[in-house]
DNA sequence: GTCATTTAGTTGAGTTTTCAACTTCTTTGC
DNA sequence: GCAAAGAAGTTGAAAACTCAACTAAATGAC
């Protein structure tokens, strides 16, 4: 959209904000494009999956609970759902009860899911490495990291 | 996932540099999600469909070969055409022949459309700068801006 | 203690996206 | 000119995601 000549309270992007706003755009995209594209051809998962296993492989007892999860990866407990159905079909996860809570269902990674996991890893952080951080002055890096997570403060809470 | 002890070809990110890159997922998941669920409240429109308007009304005669719109917004080209459809059926666009190649068809913009998207650009650029810009230094950001639109020169032609 | 409210998780239907197969037109090599 | 190769766009089915409605358990008020 131009804007020139009407008077609005609407505070628009001058020319550089709009560079980097389309930047941000298209890199993102691309960028997850292609991390979700390697993960797919290599090992079955795609990148949602694989951010899921991750924090399950991080937790003790690789297990989490589905609504930390899904606060975890910032997607909805629906989803959330749906997704560890899969996980659990390809044998990847598994759910159990849990124990202080009885609506609580937490998902348990199972050692396919983790031997799974190593290789994927492998993969992902190549990829982040190649296509991201090679392409970023370690100060530009930083810079990124700090915008991001004050998006992520400012705007969590406010979802859903 | 984690590394201490094994040796192996693969760089693994440090901790800062993990930090780094969760806040970037994290971020632009709920950045984009935000943006999205803005757009379709007040507007009914989604991100992606919002960014082809975009790019449409920035074109001469409002009007866009699919190709050249699919490299735009770096979608596929069979999305492209969904997507489209979907604005058709809304009446936000029509479909029109390219006078100089017959296998061509170029997106046009409707004046609804393009009412529409002057709507819509109020409550995306006030997102945009809400959200991100507000909090971002402006060297932070121009940072972003940098290193986005390398990923993006890198990545581009790696696609499909 | 019991009823209302809130939280955890699931479900299924509708929507969007992906993927591979297909048609049509253009370009190239000869 | 004409076949082969490539490019543009579409299609439909499968996969993934969203949304609203739902069940069941926990919390809290009284």
């Amino acid at each position: 959209m131009n804007h020139m000549d009407t008077i609005t309270e609407t505070p628009w992007l001058n020319a550089a904000q709009q560079r980097v706003w389309r930047s941000f755009l298209g890199g993102t995209t691309v960028l997850m494009d292609q991390l979700d594209r390697d993960l797919r051809a290599k090992h079955g998962l795609s990148m949602p999956e694989y951010e899921i296993l991750v924090r399950l492989s991080e937790a003790p007892g690789r297990a989490v609970r589905m609504a930390e999860l899904a606060a975890a990866v910032a997607h909805s407990r629906s989803r959330i759902t749906h997704t560890i159905a899969r996980l659990e079909r390809a044998g990847f996860v598994q759910r159990g009860q849990c124990s202080d809570d009885g609506r609580g269902v937490s998902a348990v990674m199972t050692d396919k899911g983790f031997i799974t996991l190593e290789a994927a890893a492998h993969t992902h952080v190549s990829g982040v490495h190649n296509y991201l951080i090679a392409n970023a002055g370690t100060d530009d890096f930083e810079a990124v990291g700090r915008v991001m997570q004050t998006v992520v403060e400012v705007l969590e809470g406010k979802r859903f």
